[in-house]
DNA sequence: ACAAAGATCCGT
DNA sequence: CGGATCTTTGTA
């Protein structure tokens, strides 16, 4: 099975958040293990306009990486214990990134990256070229049912864009 | 330098 | 509902 490719990534947020829901996470690990994982919960995250986007800081040393050309990786802590992972996306200078929220038989951001083994190692990485993460099609989502919510965990941000639904969910 | 907050999870 | 736990960021 070949991986996404570059082209994948190179779109709007809005875009390709749902359009990873159902496709395969794929994980090497270092001992050559390989684990898949079918993705069933996104969230999108829209540029420095978007209040809950940590762009809307603007360019710092964390951020930077959503300034890159979609398909390079974002990780980041959190409350000092959970690794968040994302997915660069559009293109350059558009910082745009989709949080990977559950896998199958991992529901929660912070339980599936305990489980891949994914640390601030991973930041910047390329899923396109790099040998221990990346994303598989699936050759059987035809018939997707996907839920919208809005995003979670996101109180600092204003009204408008804590009610954009711009969560995604696979609906069993 | 220092203080504050945070895209979460777990146990009570 | 509160505690764990530490990096990033803003302010001085």
């Amino acid at each position: 099975m070949h991986r996404l490719q570059r082209d994948f990534f190179t779109r709007d947020v809005l875009d390709v958040a749902p359009d990873l829901l159902g496709k395969y996470l794929v994980r090497k690990f270092d001992h050559g293990e390989v684990s898949k994982f079918k993705i069933t919960e996104v969230e999108a995250y829209r540029g420095e306009e978007d209040l809950a986007c940590h762009a809307s800081k603007g360019r710092t040393k964390r951020t930077e990486i959503m300034y890159h050309e979609g398909g390079r990786i974002y990780v980041y802590l959190i409350y000092g214990m959970y690794w968040m992972l994302n997915f660069v996306t559009a293109n350059e200078n558009i910082p745009q990134a989709v949080l990977i929220r559950g896998i199958e038989g991992f529901a929660g951001p912070g339980k599936l990256t305990r489980h891949l083994q994914i640390d601030k190692s991973f930041y910047g990485k390329d899923l396109i070229s790099n040998d221990s993460l990346w994303i598989e099609p699936n050759s059987d989502n035809s018939d997707l049912k996907i839920k919208t919510t809005p995003r979670i965990g996101i109180d600092y941000a204003c009204e408008i864009y804590k009610n954009k639904r711009w969560r995604f969910v696979l609906d069993f």
